[in-house]
DNA sequence: ACCGGAGCCTGTTAGC
DNA sequence: TGCTAACAGGCTCCGG
């Protein structure tokens, strides 16, 4: 399901029913969710403690705790959390439960069981090597210019790689690339500063769509409360393979680049 | 340093 | 209708 605005609207939806809350059990049906440390430690050093904060770094979720340990959980592709009461019937596909002090529960739920749930003494052991936050200050286009300075990489994968920037996944890379007017396989090494600036732009531009429409709910990803984000229906080439491109009529292409699915218009994102 | 492919999982959809 | 193959928003590991 996530990316960084998926992520958000998760965090934003789970910051009230979670801030503050003590976690007094943690239940779990499939130990493999657990990547660190074992399920029997995590449940030990989790017990009694208060949930300081929930925050979001790139795509993983931070819930730092009283006692300076660090609760980080990723969704990969299918993973849903959600703060229920504790009397909502179970589900298939709920793996983790995080038992709460006021008889709600945070129940991860992760269809395909890609999603991992981390406890660490120090966060940066699983986020420290990401890249810039896309959407804080500091990142200007000389950020940007920097980390792709010299890379020869096709553009997407440059885009999909979290040490470069984080956040970014299969959806918003190809609607930034679209905005920027940049072919997917476009080099890095080849961009004038004019299009670096495009592209810095496009990719806060498309990431801002995301948020503000709490996510794009195209296959499985719903919010924390069940329903459809919005931004499913403001894509511009993700999955419209065939269809015409809103700006130019042109069909919107599909290829495939780094083993990921990629859309593009072939008229508005040229190759050279 | 980079690239492709396999692997991790289950569910849905496209095609015959 | 039923079967099979391809595909899915992520990421890591391996070999070349």
């Amino acid at each position: 399901m996530p990316e960084l605005p998926e992520v958000e609207t998760v965090v934003r939806a789970l910051r009230r029913p979670l801030l503050g809350r003590t976690i007094t059990e943690v239940r779990n049906y499939w130990p493999r969710h657990v990547a660190t440390p074992s399920l029997a430690e995590l449940q030990q050093r989790i017990h009694g403690r208060r949930i300081t904060a929930v925050n979001r770094r790139g795509k993983y979720l931070l819930f730092p705790l009283d006692d300076g340990q660090t609760l980080i959980i990723h969704l990969k592709m299918s993973g849903h959390l959600a703060v229920v009461s504790r009397e909502t019937p179970p589900d298939k596909h709920t793996h983790t439960i995080f038992a709460l002090d006021n008889d709600h529960e945070l129940r991860f739920r992760d269809t395909r069981k890609f999603g991992k749930v981390y406890l660490v003494e120090d966060a940066a052991d699983i986020v420290g090597k990401l890249g810039p936050e896309p959407l804080e200050d500091s990142f200007t286009v000389t950020v940007l210019q920097e980390r792709i300075n010299g890379r020869k990489r096709p553009l997407k994968l440059m885009l999909l790689d979290q040490t470069v920037l984080a956040g970014v996944g299969n959806i918003y890379a190809d609607e930034a690339l679209f905005y920027a007017g940049l072919h997917p396989e476009r080099r890095a090494n080849t961009l004038t500063t004019a299009e670096i600036t495009a592209l810095h732009a496009a990719i806060q531009k498309v990431l801002q769509m995301g948020i503000e429409r709490e996510g794009a709910s195209i296959s499985s990803y719903i919010k924390p409360d069940g329903e459809k984000g919005e931004m499913q229906d403001a894509v511009a080439v993700f999955r419209r393979t065939g269809q015409p491109c809103y700006r130019c009529g042109t069909p919107i292409e599909r290829m495939v680049l780094g083993g990921r699915s990629t859309h593009l218009c072939p008229v508005c994102q040229p190759e050279t």
